[in-house]
DNA sequence: AAAAATAACTTTGTATTGCAAAGTACTTTA
DNA sequence: TAAAGTACTTTGCAATACAAAGTTATTTTT
C-alpha cells in the first residue's frame, strides 16, 4: 500500500488474535480456558487462531497435565511481542490519520 | 467479545476499507483511480471493497462521466463516519490496553 | 474507417479465512 | 457404570480477499 498507509501483519489484523497478543503482552502466560473465556470465542475458533499465531512463532504453546487434565499454556514470544509492537507502532499512525481529520 | 476487547465493526475492520475509509474522511470525496494509486490495490479487488462498504452505506459513489470518461466518485456518509468514530474509539482502547504493558 | 490501445471500472474464478459442529480423550458426578 | 463435563482438535462449510479476465466507452494509431 501507499506511503501513507503501510502494511499491517496480517497474522495480527484479526479481531480474536490481535486480543489475544494483547492479553498475553499483560499476563505473561494465560491458558486456553482463559482466553476462550475473556474472548466469548467457541473452542474451535480459539484453537485454529492459536495455531495460526503458533505456526509463525508468535506464541509458544506448553501443554501439560494438572489435577489431571490437559493444560495449555499460552505465552508470547520474542518475536511476537516485536510484531505486536510493530503492528501497534502503524495502527497509530491509522489512527492519527483518522483523528486528525475531526 | 469479553468486556475488555468490544467487538470491532467488521466491515470496517480490514486493511483497505479502513484505509480507505479514512482517506474519505480528510479528503471529503475522492474517485476510484485516486484510492487505487493510494493504497496500491488492484482494481478488482478494490472494486470489491467499495462495494462491501456501499452495501452498508458508509459511503457512497456517484457515476458520472467527466471528459468523455467514466469517473467514480466517492464520499463518506454520516452513518459511515459515525461508524469509523466508533470503530477508531475501541481501537484505540485496545493499543492503549497494548501499550499499558509496555 | 477499421483495428489496436487506453481508461475506468465490474465480474468471475479460486485460494484462503473464519467459524461452529462434531470428534477425541479423558475425568467427574449421579 | 452410564451420563455429563472438561479441555481441547479436527472437519465441513460459508464468507472473504484477491487478481485475471471481461465490459463499456472513447481515443489513438495504421
Amino acid at each position: 500500500m501507499g506511503t501513507n498507509f503501510a502494511e499491517l501483519d496480517p497474522v495480527i489484523h484479526s479481531r480474536v488474535r490481535l486480543a489475544v497478543m494483547i492479553l498475553l503482552l499483560h499476563a505473561e502466560s494465560a491458558d486456553f480456558t482463559y482466553l476462550k473465556k475473556e474472548l466469548e470465542v467457541s473452542d474451535g475458533n480459539l484453537s485454529t487462531h492459536l495455531r495460526k499465531l503458533e505456526k509463525v512463532k508468535y506464541i509458544k504453546m506448553q501443554k501439560r497435565f494438572e489435577n489431571r487434565k490437559p493444560k495449555t499454556t499460552i505465552s508470547l514470544t520474542e518475536k511476537g511481542r516485536n510484531a505486536l509492537d510493530e503492528y501497534t507502532t502503524i495502527l497509530d499512525a491509522y489512527l492519527l490519520l483518522a483523528s486528525k481529520a475531526k
